[in-house]
DNA sequence: GTCAATTATTGACGTTTCGTCAAATCTGTC
DNA sequence: GACAGATTTGACGAAACGTCAATAATTGAC
């Protein structure tokens, strides 16, 4: 029935032109920086037709996360893709998880915004849904390599301990270090210098720690990450090396 | 020269109740609920008044976080005097963290916000040195301690991995996981029910992945961290009780 | 006790931003 | 080209921030 006209493409487009003035002015002069009327202005529109898109502006931050939720999404599941050990596998996810923190630093930021400033209140149902849905299919993926290693055999989990606990440890370690390094601009100055590699490490020894086999001083990881990015990450290589993106470190 | 008059005593005061009627709005309606308006009836002052005392709305933010900073940092303290093995002393700190984060669970909350809300470049810079200071010296405390293990020569860091580089790694998973405890109110939805206790059990396993002896395979550091309770945090106890407080869970 | 100087309080006001909606404009169809 | 329906507009009201001149209270000297 509805037809894809030239003015509904034209609308389609005006969305993503909304995003991404919206992102860059949530970048650059954060939380207020952020208003209707400066997107409109620049976009040569008027705040009703933003309106017309967005019912408030809480929605437009949280379609932004959204948006890098999805891409983080694709990573993980290409990073799940790698063939091999649990553990190796789970690497996968660890390096997905090294790249998007990469490609898309601001995220975290948004992250923490969306689940604090009554952003989660004022948006739409709809939208509330999508990004839990993000969410819990970034976090399945790991449960499932964890369950993995317990069916393998190269993981015990302790007494009442389940996957998703050790899910909760992971993310939780991941998610507060990107964190801090996105919101704490003098990390360096407290001793911290290579902030997304050392999450890496932290990681495999909080694995370690679960005995999940084959052990990180039994078994060079790194190596494996460096597979992992070549087999599972090559488009995104070239933009990651303008980064200078270093997983041997 | 500053006499403490009636008068400077009343007010004095006034800014104790300020910060507490404060919390209670952001609290209950979050970042949007705190109004300067509101504080002021709620208060029976005029609102110039409350700008008598606070600048902006983003200093009595950043001074109610600076208020559980500094409970924080006497927490810290009186954990890491427990005596015994650096590991056990870590156990003091690791109490103190899971105290302070059930009495106030809400601080992740505030920190979140202070981080992002544009609340930082808002207030002025000697509120926000002090809560610098604040965290640096929780931090720093937690440093003491795995440099006292090094030196134990129970810990050997990874090459090129600096004790401020493990304490990245605590600080995130436990600040990671308490944020998401503190603002993702259905984690049990996902299987994760008893996310307090489950941080201490994580982190001690980061621990043992870093072979810092004894490890707690060998070494039930549930006793320790009972013992801690009553002998460093007797004063809480019951306070704590009331919140059902399990370290044996 | 009086009074001038200092200090504290007030609330009306200007400003910014949100979000609305009736009126104006545009678009596609017959 | 006339008309219905979709889209766009921007003036407007409401809410909140932060200011400041005017007012009130307090203090201390005499």
């Amino acid at each position: 029935m509805t037809k894809v006209t030239r003015k509904k493409r034209e609308i389609q487009q005006r969305e993503e032109k909304i995003l991404s003035v919206a992102q860059s002015l949530i970048l650059s002069e954060g939380y207020h920086g952020l208003n209707m009327d400066r997107i409109a202005e620049s976009l040569e529109y008027s705040k009703g037709t933003i309106y017309n898109h967005f019912p408030n502006k809480e929605e437009i931050i949280l379609a932004l996360g959204i948006r890098t939720m999805e891409s983080r999404i694709e990573l993980f599941r290409r990073g799940s893709e790698f063939p091999g050990l649990s553990r190796e596998r789970l690497q996968g996810i660890g390096v997905a998880s090294e790249i998007f923190a990469r490609l898309y630093p601001h995220h975290f930021f948004l992250e923490q915004m969306i689940r604090i400033s009554s952003i989660w209140e004022k948006a739409s149902e709809r939208r509330r849904q999508q990004f839990q849905s993000c969410e819990m299919q970034c976090m399945a993926s790991v449960a499932k390599i964890v369950s993995a290693g317990v069916a393998e055999n190269n993981l015990k989990l302790p007494e009442g301990f389940t996957p998703q606990d050790l899910v909760y440890g992971l993310w939780s370690l991941v998610s507060g270090a990107y964190s801090l390094a996105a919101s704490n601009p003098n990390l360096a100055q407290l001793g911290i210098n290579e902030p997304y590699s050392r999450v890496r490490l932290l990681a495999n020894h909080l694995l370690d720690g679960f005995q999940w086999r084959p052990l990180s001083t039994d078994y060079d990881y790194s190596i494996v990450a460096e597979k992992v990015l070549h087999t599972q990450f090559l488009p995104e290589l070239s933009r990651l090396e303008q980064l200078q993106f270093p997983l041997s470190r």
